[in-house]
DNA sequence: TTGAAAGCGGTACCAC
DNA sequence: GTGGTACCGCTTTCAA
């Protein structure tokens, strides 16, 4: 039902070629008949079929956005410096959602393969890099966000995860806490990072680490941060600072400690990661380490565009933006 | 590079033909070649190229999804009911996001509809439908969701706003408030309803309506949340009572009132609408008025697919789902 | 039960 | 400058 090439052609008496040329600003066709062209085109409000022209060309002009949940701040904030981006390109996106659940995270890859998507994102939930085989096969690049695997290289990009501990950490040291826990986050590399940067900066004081780890990575990451925060008000002497994997779980940590009938941060210091924009209007006004989420998703972007232009692979690329401490009413007592 | 059924018919020596109707389950096929066939695409781990399959058929199984802004917590909720029950169907979710911008809207749209998705699903951020009826022209079907325009029919599916705004006041009347003031939204079709219902409920109590208008829609609604709430202050005597027009609204609102040295819910009790999920977690936890956004999104996306499935074009549906008092700590005075 | 041929709406290549 | 032709990977139709 929608204008096609053709029928401009037959309707102007040129060839669809001609008309073809027209559309993608080929040189070598008379100013005069790209005008009419141009003109018929506007009319008609003619839109070049994109999947007919993937056919042809073996591009799609769309990018796959795989993330473990939607909801979460941090991924819709990638997302939109994706699509920042990419629109100005003329890419766009298609975003699938594994919940967390790697067999999903597994099926909605292969399903955006079979997109022939022209290049691949992924936060990925799962442990094993399977999939990104299956990508590699098909030649279709794809760069990994947040979370990266250890062994396997690829393309990545994240915060330096071992600077937002270290961050966080001296941050808690220099408000004058001593006895300073870690929450610590699932088994990703993220985790593993922020708790090397903790461990470095506890180095510092010669106190002991105090780790106590949330059971998995799910949607209530508050309910963890709540669980793992009862742990530790249960051990004695109790911690007087906590730095918490991600501000969800310092939200559920927040809690607990309330529960509890005690102050924050005169009795226990509080900070977490994210810096999501609705911390500075908790009941107690969250410290945090803020990630770049945006800027993540438009160096994400970039690098997924560069990998596409590319025809050689080259080797692959890990960038690490730099982490800011953003602190609040939930970890300073100087004042 | 990726292998095609061309590639499978070949080895196995029969036709093309033949390979396809494995692929999507003829049933004239012998069982004895299907098996070969099936066979041997698992092993090739085959994946049929759905551009090439979208040319034939016309069918992208492929949903647009505009929105105003994905980090709105709402839209992120009903993105992921939508994907909840597409993903069933095969169906992929193709996401845009207009910054609130008509003009970019419109060109989002443009574009889906070049990529010939089967159906539009948006949050509309514009007061023209001109789009719209580009839609129309492609027979592209589409669904409103959220907002929809007064004197356009087409399918939508949102809340019941004129509830909402008589279940939040009515919930202020009960907590014992008198002069109850509504922060209004913008020029949308909710902010008609929510203010429709305001009225409604004020009617009941023969109290004077007090209502300032929130200067536009954009990315800081907790800055005009904010402003607004401060012109209600400097009115004699003041509100104690305020129904907000969204949380974020709420939230800034809740900001002016406490740097004014107020007491929520003491001096003023307040409302906002949309039960985000961090509502709990503030200075004050925000009564609001739950829209049930995850089933609004999978309404939507079933709606979407009946629409596709249904070649004759039947009466717009206009689906208003039921909305539900959450009310918190900002309204609760009875206690 | 199987397959040959046509064609979906474009683009690439090369002759005119 | 312009256009004929082949073809991208798949589905559809119809004949064998």
């Amino acid at each position: 039902m929608p204008v096609r090439l053709k029928d401009i052609a037959i309707e102007l008496g040129v060839s669809v070629v001609t008309v073809s040329k027209v559309l993608r600003n080929h040189s070598d066709i008379s100013t005069e008949t790209r005008n009419r062209v141009l003109e018929r085109m506007r009319q008609l409000n003619y839109r070049p079929n994109l999947a007919a022209r993937a056919l042809v060309t073996g591009r799609t002009n769309m990018i796959g956005f795989v993330v473990p949940d939607l909801l979460h701040p941090f991924f819709a904030e990638v997302a939109k410096g994706l699509t920042k981006v990419l629109r100005k390109k003329g890419y766009c996106l298609v975003i699938a959602s594994s919940e967390e659940d790697p067999l999903l995270e597994k099926q909605e890859i292969e399903h955006l393969l079979a997109r022939r998507v022209d290049a691949l994102i992924v936060a990925s939930a799962q442990s094993d890099s399977s999939s990104f085989v299956l990508a590699g096969e098909q030649k279709t690049p794809f760069v990994l966000i947040d979370r990266f695997f250890e062994g396997y290289s690829a393309d990545f990009i994240g915060v330096d995860d071992e600077k937002v501990g270290y961050l966080a950490t001296c941050h808690l040291i220099e408000q004058g806490c001593k006895r300073i826990a870690h929450i610590r986050g699932p088994q990703f590399s993220a985790a593993h990072g922020r708790e090397a940067g903790y461990r470095s900066a506890m180095k510092g004081i010669g106190q002991p680490e105090i780790i106590v780890s949330t059971a998995s990575m799910d949607n209530q990451a508050d309910a963890r941060g709540y669980d793992a925060m009862n742990e530790l008000l249960a051990t004695n002497p109790r911690p007087d600072g906590v730095f918490c994997f991600n501000d969800p779980n310092a939200i559920g940590a927040l809690s607990a400690i309330h529960d509890a009938g005690l102050k924050v941060p005169q009795d226990i210091a509080v900070i977490g990661v994210g810096n999501l924009h609705y911390d500075s209007l908790l009941r107690v006004p969250l410290s945090s380490v803020d990630q770049d989420s945006s800027a993540l998703g438009e160096e994400a972007a970039k690098l997924a565009l560069k990998l596409i232009e590319s025809k050689i692979k080259s080797r692959p690329k890990k960038i690490m933006l730099e982490p800011k401490l953003v602190p609040r009413a939930s970890s300073l007592r100087n004042q």
